[in-house]
DNA sequence: TGCCAGGCCCTCTTTAGGGCCTT
């Protein structure tokens, strides 16, 4: 059964091109439904919070001085996510921070860590959200509390959640072309990137081609 | 002086502009 990895960064700022780094990793593993592993750790990076991160995060520059190197942090989150194919809110973000930490660090590619995204996923599949922000998302699913908004672990647990939702809302709206089939990250990644008005479509040549 | 992310989507679009989403 395919095992899913769900990975949220806080960072200094809100790219790596302009020298932001990553201040905190979550990741959390799911698999048929379920949530079943999860990995949390500061990174110590050298680089200055700035206050307006810190009020954000609650992650200060004394919390990181005391915290493993990133490099360390990169290499053990690697191994933990080895093999999975990779979900994030706003993917674009947390990619680019993925592919910037761990080059930092020295790891190996990772060829089958394709990125789908919770927000152009729930931007098609639920029209009806008045946004698609991870906290808006979370109360109008009535996903479970994972504690502080803006800390890696919890926004990983929020979007893992919502990462099941969105399967299930894909499993009941397409039943007749899935058969009981699971609803796999291939496909995800297909619906995200289909034309609104070809989401049928999109299943349908995702199912005949599996 | 004024600008300083980037990828995606929508529309009063496509030879463009503005909003969303992430820290």
């Amino acid at each position: 059964m395919e095992t899913i990895a769900v990975i949220d960064f806080e960072t200094t700022g809100m790219t790596p091109s302009q020298g932001a780094r990553a201040t905190e990793i979550g990741a959390v593993l799911v698999r048929g439904g379920e949530i079943v592993g999860q990995y949390q750790s500061l990174m110590y990076s050298g680089v200055h919070i700035p206050p307006f991160i810190e009020q954000l995060t609650g992650i200060s520059n004394a919390m990181l001085r005391d915290a493993p190197p990133a490099e360390q942090v990169m290499r053990e989150v690697a191994a933990f996510t080895r093999g999975c194919p990779m979900v994030a809110h706003n993917a674009a973000f947390d990619r680019g921070f993925w592919l910037a930490e761990r080059e930092r660090a020295g790891c190996e590619p990772d060829l089958a860590q394709e990125f789908a995204c919770t927000v152009l996923l729930s931007r098609r599949l639920n029209t009806e959200a008045p946004n698609h922000k991870l906290g808006t998302l979370a109360s109008w699913f009535g996903l479970p509390n994972n504690g502080r908004a803006h800390r890696a672990l919890a926004d990983a647990l929020t979007t893992a959640h919502l990462l099941v939702r969105l399967q299930d809302l894909v499993a009941q709206r397409y039943a007749d072309q899935l058969q009981g089939r699971p609803v796999r990250h291939e496909l995800l990644a297909a619906l995200q990137r289909a034309p609104k008005t070809q989401l049928d479509r999109c299943v349908a040549r995702a199912q005949a081609s599996s």
